[in-house]
DNA sequence: AAGCTTAACGCAAAGCTTTGCGGAAGCGAA
DNA sequence: TTCGCTTCCGCAAAGCTTTGCGTTAAGCTT
């Protein structure tokens, strides 16, 4: 007897098996899932055909079928931060936990390649989005459809507010209050800090706890030394170099992110200052290579890994209709202490 | 006139454009391709109401009709490190122009993992796979089913050369030769080289360009000077200590890659040896750390986005139909001087 | 032996798109 | 008036799976 199996075909369907045992589409198909209705004899029968034929059900089929295409859409800024492809990391194990899949989407920090990202994705007909906005996401047109459109969407770290969205963030403002103090009991007392766009939260929220650190250790705000730059590095340090020229030197920096605390830790090098004693350093984000620098960097952990898998559970409990309209997580960070910001006094 | 459109769907199909307007499902499918057997009128309106209902055609029908999912399988050891995400977005951006959405796996350097991803990813119909082999695999079963199903196959960086599958990677043989003669001309004589596992192609290729090197400045290759170890900090730490207790120790150390390289650095400042002056270091990969690092480290940069990018291409020739068999190509690298190699003579 | 139940399958539709082919209507020509 | 051609559109199948419902034949009841 010959098998009937053309060649050159990467994947066997139910049509396959059937003409090979010479039932039908439909009996095969019960068989596979063990219905009662199909004899045991031929259910085992064709269940040995179908492994020793390799079948597995076409996702493309029962896409259409169920109209579901189990993906996720998932966009960030970029995929080459530590940071980011760590929560990548988070949420693509979730998502496999749930036989899901993620499709991955750089904004590269662009407003308009984040919307394009968006309405590509959504023509792949993924089932929602997780999305961590761009530098320059002001706008959030893209994302109001979505909602009205019943598409799930949830945030990760830099999330937008005003949309009724669940999101999972760090808590920046504890964390830089944190930091504030701990300028403060290492003697400094012009703490500088060097800000992301304003308009994003986690611009804001660290701003909160700057200030509210300030106030706590009873000193004043001064608009020298607080200064806005865009995330590269670049820009990170002519920030710097605006501080550095100041006529009054601050004695203590904090970095929106480590990016910037590493451009920060360059330009003051360059100058020929000294971490911590000249100029005490603190970033946000604890990226790999804070151990590696010189000096180590003092800097927030972010669980990202955790956070990760905290956005796809978001997702999951919309996708399953058990979630709260808008649920907001929000992690607790730690400051990890190293040698960029502490003095011996 | 009521619009026929039900609330609630999330997409546009052809059967809804069609009941809008009254003609039948082929009608606008050809109207929406221009083809000629539709009037101008007819065709121009279904156009316009296509848009307004922000029509786009359902992938998985596509899919399911021309049997392409239009989807990449992208696996690699995993995705944090710099050298893969970077490598992925060079993938990713041929992709994309090729109207082609990569699906990405990681293995977490584990050969278990690897392959059931290659399972997974088959399952999902991915059209074919771009691969970085594990630090495990010694085996290739799982590949060459791919290869007799002629299911399309690229590797990159760790390839396995006894698979005709096409592959990009870089010199190392080259690179380390000259990384060695940079070591002789910086009056190092005693020169180790930290190695990966002995059956990749990385540290074999490498290895080579040790010996040619050595070979070519007239030293003699020396057994002590040679260890291996898995690609781990914590086991790359392990076989520099095994260096450093050497009756006679080196005075240049080579590591496989950064990773390896950064963990040395650790090592030997443990042992309050100074980098250069004591043991020169060089590491393999120029991971954005490496400047940061105190002494700023020594390395070969690999062009990692467009290595990536020629992976994708390759990936695209053999889809197309225009590839060789199996295309093999080699990328050059170029050795960065920095601060941990270069002696004052 | 006739009627009925039940076990064990097959048919067909739906989900969406493309495309070869068949069909209807309209118009000019004979 | 009728044949034939052109123009313009619809039918249906294929790609794969699931599932409600219909069908067949065997076995049992009385």
């Amino acid at each position: 007897m010959e098998s009937y199996i053309e060649m050159g075909k990467r994947h066997t369907s139910l049509k396959d098996i059937a003409r090979e045992i010479g039932v039908s589409i439909s009996t095969v198909s019960r068989a596979l899932k063990n219905h009662p209705d199909i004899s045991p004899e031929l259910t085992k029968k064709i269940q040995s055909v179908a492994k020793k034929l390799n079948y597995s059900p076409n996702p493309l089929a029962m896409g259409l079928l169920k109209q579901q295409t189990k993906m996720i859409g998932v966009i960030v800024p970029d995929i080459v931060t530590h940071f980011y492809s760590s929560i990548i990391s988070g949420i693509e194990d979730i998502a496999k936990e749930h036989g899901y899949y993620i499709l991955i989407a750089s904004s590269n920090e662009s407003l308009q390649k984040e919307i394009e990202s968006v309405e590509n994705l959504l023509k792949t007909r993924v089932e929602g989005l997780i999305v961590c906005i761009s530098q320059e996401t002001n706008s959030f047109k893209h994302f109001e459809k979505l909602i009205a459109n019943d598409i799930p969407l949830v945030f990760f770290d830099r999330v937008c507010d005003s949309l009724n969205a669940p999101s999972v963030t760090a808590d920046g403002k504890k964390a830089v209050v944190e930091i504030t103090k701990h300028f403060y009991e290492n003697g400094c007392r012009r703490i500088a800090y060097i800000s992301g766009p304003g308009y994003l939260n986690i611009s804001l929220n660290r701003k909160e706890g700057y200030l509210e650190g300030l106030k706590e250790c009873g000193l004043e705000f001064n608009p020298d030394l607080f200064v806005e730059c865009n995330l590269s590095p670049e820009d990170a340090a002519l920030a710097t170099k605006q501080l550095l020229q100041l006529s009054k030197l601050p004695d203590a920096i904090f970095g929106l992110n480590d990016t910037i605390a590493f451009a920060a830790m360059k330009e003051i090098k360059r100058n020929k200052l000294r971490i911590p004693e000249d100029i005490a350093l603190v970033g946000f984000t604890d990226e790999f290579h804070s151990t590696v620098v010189a000096p180590t960097l003092t800097s927030i952990t972010h669980p990202t890994y955790q956070m990760g898998q905290e956005a796809a559970r978001l997702f999951f409990k919309r996708i399953l209709g058990t979630a709260s309209s808008s649920e907001r997580i929000i992690m607790d960070t730690e400051l990890i202490i190293r040698d960029s910001s502490v003095r011996i006094l």
